[in-house]
DNA sequence: GTGGTCTAGACCACT
DNA sequence: GTGGTCTAGACCACG
């Protein structure tokens, strides 16, 4: 139920919320039903404004991630199950596709760039 | 010598033509001498602003990595050699990390990824 | 191109605007690459924030009824064809059945009701 | 002497137990001394919150709709005869008005909208 | 010129 | 207590 603001990042505070949130979904450690921090509570934790949480916590509503209990707060919304396995390839397509115009151009053949890639997979898994 | 923009994508325009030329030159493919596409001709062949494509070319002026000849356009400058693998392996890192960063908060398993990854390095080296 | 705002209503701002583009579009009244006004120029026009605007641009965007050209304002995205009649008479029928419940807990019969509702048709018609 | 409340509309709970109310008096169907549900025993059957049934019903007594009964819960008050026809269609213009701005947005015509609304009208008399 | 982001503070509606 | 809405004004990135 923690979250990690950086207000020096180029990324919008409303963003690392909405990703935070995101995350904590899919990842299973935030079941349906799980109540958020309240918008004015999350905004003096981390001395931002009310109106930038209350964004976040909107797009989230509006994706069907979150709910409104009017008056009581937000919850992780009811969800279906988790999108299928083509599904998820179809979202992670465009960023390799980036990333392998970007070895072309680079000319870094393609066994060193999937290696490269195998390294940061292993990061990112045990940082 | 060609160039893919994508007008879509949360990358500025001018931000891609940076990243393009920064490529080609550090990889070698583009050599001290080398004619860049007018400002005018790459606006319009892309359905881009002027201002834009100048804006990109500035920059790397700035750099030194092109040289302005007056009433020939913009050529690549005169330059060291070409960067090293692990220069390239440098530059090409962050879009894998990103990529991989996505490929764990999706749920893909790291042989999928790396499998997906494969079949987008076939597809832009022969189209 | 025209919008109407009645900010003493209990309709939020934001909703009239981001309902009378969603009506427009779906009718076929506004085609894809439609430009819309500015955000300042429509905040001007009808005294009201600009962020409330934006906000009801952001809604529709979140939604891909509009796209933001950079630097060159927002336009109606391409979408497919205009919604059938089935589909418009679907989006119709909400009101229209409120309505309804309302007219037989006020005892108000069919001819009357139908009357009523003809007469504000023609009102919306030719005001 | 049933109550149809819909917790995910926009519509406020409250407002729509007033206005259910209203219509039922207003109509005559609900004449002085008519015993309405207890506040705990409405909130339960629709699991809302008691407070929300209690202001609804404070609301109708300031109104002087309805009148508190000692330890017998709230009664119709006594009353001047039911509306008029013109007071009862004055109620339901404002849903019509609507619901006739759609249709115009919508480019659905007079004569399919009438049709729509007629067909409203029959399936909430005879569900 | 365009929209995006954030702040500070106000008022309202709902539970 | 909760979130929603709006205002006024600031700064930034992009074209």
């Amino acid at each position: 139920m923690r979250f990690v603001i950086h207000t020096s990042t180029a990324e919008p505070i409303y963003k690392q919320i909405v990703d935070q949130v995101r995350r904590q979904v899919v990842s299973g450690q935030w079941g349906a039903g799980t109540e958020l921090p309240s918008v004015r509570g999350l905004a003096q934790e981390h001395a931002i404004n009310p109106m930038t949480v209350s964004k976040a916590y909107s797009q989230l509503e509006a994706e069907g991630l979150l709910e409104r209990r009017r008056g009581m707060g937000m919850v992780i919304a009811a969800r279906p199950a988790a999108a299928s396995l083509a599904e998820r390839l179809a979202l992670l397509q465009p960023s390799l596709s980036v990333a392998a115009h970007q070895a072309v151009q680079l000319q870094v053949d393609s066994l060193r760039a999937l290696a490269l890639f195998r390294k940061c997979l292993g990061k990112v898994e045990k940082p």
